[in-house]
DNA sequence: TTCACACATTCAAAATTGTCAATATGTTTT
DNA sequence: AAAACATATTGACAATTTTGAATGTGTGAA
């Protein structure tokens, strides 16, 4: 399954479950305890802790250690790079050759 | 399933796959013919047709039928959309109240 | 009207993902 | 050192997604 691709996936997928679009909106008030997340979701604490590490390793999130607990918090950097992949996937590129009719004949 | 996400997520998911992303770039360049696709991809006709209809419910993509043949292209309308859904679930909110240290007493 | 073609749909199998219970790891308190 | 706590990891299972073979639908050509 490795291919160039990977790396945007992984991004995306990030905004793809119902439970991380919740902890996204909650962390975009700023830095969270974990235990605060899990607090207002009704998830069990594994499941919490798979989401935290699919949010960090797409980049979109990170985690700042503190004693017992980890503060969560929307990466600027991370938000950047998605908003850019993005934009990469959508923009029209300005094309000089043959575009259409493959098939018409 | 049902949920207030649900838009969002059918949106994120048409960018989680790596054959759709070779579709979406291959759509950059303008207009092309699913049968043109289907030549670049290596898949078979039925998994391309699925695809597109994950892209076209998704509003990404939007196909144009003209005889035997369907014409897709990037809608200008679904990329402006699902850039407008990245901004909202990135967006820092300026934020009045209190934030951190649930946990620490 | 019959045939060939382009694309969509259905069905079943394989792969991936989300979930929770149990357990492990590391930290603070007693 | 032991107990209590916050979070991560593991393992198992259910749900969802990707895929291709077979089939259906609509269109143009013979």
């Amino acid at each position: 399954m490795a291919s160039a691709y990977n790396d945007t996936v992984r991004v995306f997928k990030a905004f793809c479950d119902e439970n991380r679009l919740r902890i996204l909106e909650m962390l975009r008030t700023g830095e969270k305890c974990a235990c605060k997340l899990l607090d207002d979701l009704h998830i069990t604490q594994s499941t919490l802790s798979h989401h935290m590490k699919i949010l960090c390793d797409a980049g979109i999130v990170q985690g700042r250690k503190d004693g017992k607990w980890v503060y969560y918090s929307i990466s600027p950097e991370g938000a950047g790079y998605a908003k850019k992949l993005l934009e990469q996937q959508l923009s029209l590129e300005a094309f000089s050759g043959e575009n259409g009719s493959c098939c018409d004949r």
